[in-house]
RNA sequence: GGGGCGUUAGCUCAGUCGGUAGAGCAUCGGACUUUUAAUCCGCUGGUCGUGGGUUCAACUCCCACACGCCCCA
């Protein structure tokens, strides 16, 4: 054997060794107790009886497809029909009742009752009786009816398969404290329904938009994740760097820039569906990692996109929930009603009483009221950024129906289209929903030159020191150099979107690990 | 960054005026062959987030910090 092997080896026993001595003096859990301890000591039971983690019980059914199949027949129909089984899952539920018990098991599809009796298993039921709630069996045995007339398996044949050393909450209260939901996903997700349903709904969510688009002809894409100039919103971006190329690299904020090279390639109709990172505060509405979906369509404008997304909401609402009326945070929404269409402009004048309409773009003016409002406004800031500032102040959060919000200033719109008739605003809008942003989209700005002259600007407020601002993305004006057709583009919060399609009161509880500082100690 | 609230048994939560810490469920032991938050009997289980301070005495009052939630910027 030659000796690196033999050396490779022994390092790799000695550091299995204090692996496992570490684990002995509970180093790697600090939280050991009483419970855990007894558990433990179950497993140590098991280890010495032969293979502890079996891998050889296989199932033949599901919970769900049995209640579904024989959920409604009568108790005799079993006596008449003997049907066997083989089911598995995690034990939810335990009664132990001398010589006979019930526990409940739950797959990825539900909830199935078991029946044991002393008489049919012998030894095995009595190992079961010191069975955890939270351990892993596998069973077999016929169904029947019990007398108060839920449908079960009463088992010939029972196994452990894994041994769990963790209690799981109290059944009955479930898991409350929201930190633990958070950081023990698996937790929340092994004792509440709810939980499973919410990341159900999210993954029907994306996939109904998929269908949506791809039924439209739509090409799916991915661009890239790590970029060298960050491009396609205004935010701050994380840092990384890459070691080979010896280059600082940035986490995407934004796929934009890229989806438009593409429709420049000819690719017309074009999406993703995947992260975005910002740099910036958590809070209820913002993760640092967030799922956008970005799609641009050719020969199209922003009108077309907010018919779209009006098509995409109702249709969502009505295959989720098969009914338009919803209900989010206590407040009911009736999608039935076409959507509010209001410029940002009117917006703003409904909302600031006494505010003067004619003076709406008039810098002196706006900068008074910003500052009447407390709102902190830059040196820089031109009547486009002001009056948005008021529009976010005074306005987003009264949006509670869908609203679609037109003519955004063109000065905080560097990417968008100018209007024909009116320079002043973009061919723009935001769509609102419960006073939140869930999309933003516009007539794409195809004029190469005028792109140009647009990152010169955000270069210049990026030098007077606002972050957010854009960088020049010369080759990005290369391509519109070459000549994008004219077309829509669009970009829709998935998140939020699944907030209000599933009742959620904060971001965190759609996506499955939402960041949190580490846990003290 | 600022403000408010929270952190007590595995889980869900009480804890009065500052006087050596409580309940339900779970666990553990016992009874029970159709339970549905089973029932009955018995016993366990705590660095009261961390560190200081005040006090004869602190879960309780004061300060700082950590983590979380909410609101604001």
């Amino acid at each position: 054997m030659p000796c690196w092997t033999e050396h490779w080896i022994s390092s790799w026993r000695h550091r299995s060794r204090r692996a496992y001595r570490d684990m002995k003096q509970g180093n790697d859990s600090s939280d050991e107790n009483k419970l855990i301890a007894e558990r433990r000591a179950k497993l140590g039971e098991l280890r010495a009886q032969g293979v502890a983690f079996p891998n050889d019980f296989r199932r033949d059914a599901l919970a769900a497809q049995l209640h579904d199949a024989f959920g409604a027949r009568p108790a005799e129909w079993f006596e008449a029909n003997p049907t066997q089984v083989k089911v598995g899952g995690r034990i939810m539920f335990k009664r132990v009742m001398g010589k006979a018990s019930f526990a409940k098991i739950a797959d990825r599809t539900g909830q199935i009752q078991l029946f044991l009796q002393q008489e049919a298993l012998g030894a095995v039921y009595d190992a079961f009786k010191g069975w955890d709630v939270g351990d892993i069996a596998g069973a077999s045995g016929v169904l029947f009816r019990t007398k108060t007339g839920e449908l079960s398996v009463r088992v010939d044949a029972l196994r452990l398969l894994v041994k769990s050393l963790r209690p799981l909450p109290d059944k009955w209260h479930g898991l409350a404290d929201t930190e633990t939901r958070y950081r023990r996903r698996y937790v929340d997700l092994i004792v509440s329904e709810s939980s499973r349903n919410v990341f159900r709904a999210r993954t029907r969510i994306v996939r109904y938009l998929r269908d949506f688009l791809d039924a439209l002809d739509f090409l799916e894409v991915e661009t890239p994740m790590m970029q060298p100039i960050p491009g396609g919103a205004a935010a701050r971006p994380f840092r990384t760097h890459h070691n080979a190329l010896d280059l600082d690299m940035y986490l995407r904020i934004a796929p934009e820039l890229y989806l438009k090279r593409l429709v420049v390639g000819g690719i017309e109709r074009v999406y993703e569906i995947n992260r975005n990172f910002r740099n910036e505060g958590l809070s209820t509405q913002h993760n640092p990692e967030f799922t956008m979906l970005e799609l641009y369509l050719a020969y199209a404008d922003y009108r077309d996109l907010m018919d779209w997304i009006e098509k995409a909401i109702r249709g969502l609402a009505d295959t989720l929930n098969g009914t338009p009326q919803l209900t989010y945070q206590g407040r009911s929404f009736d999608l039935t009603k076409p959507f509010r269409r209001v410029t940002v402009e009117q917006a703003v004048i409904e909302h600031n009483p006494g505010i003067d309409p004619l003076s709406l773009r008039d810098p002196t003016y706006l900068r008074k009221r910003c500052e009447q409002l407390g709102i902190k406004v830059e040196a820089h800031d031109g009547p486009g950024k002001l009056q948005i500032e008021l529009f976010e102040k005074t306005v987003e959060s009264t949006l509670l129906d869908p609203t679609f919000v037109y003519a955004y200033p063109a000065e905080v719109s560097p990417l968008s289209r100018p209007n024909d008739a009116d320079p002043f605003i973009a061919d723009r809008f935001e769509f609102f929903i419960a006073g939140r942003e869930i999309a933003n989209g516009f007539s794409e700005l195809n004029d190469p030159e005028d792109q140009a002259a647009r990152f010169r600007a955000q270069v210049a407020r990026k030098d007077k020191g606002d972050e957010e601002a854009m960088f020049y993305d010369a080759d990005y004006v290369r391509a519109l150099e070459y000549g994008m057709p004219p077309t829509a583009g669009l970009g829709v919060g998935i998140d939020r979107l699944v907030m209000f399609f599933t009742d959620s009161a904060s971001i965190r509880d759609v996506i499955l690990f939402p960041h949190m500082r580490p846990e003290a100690g």
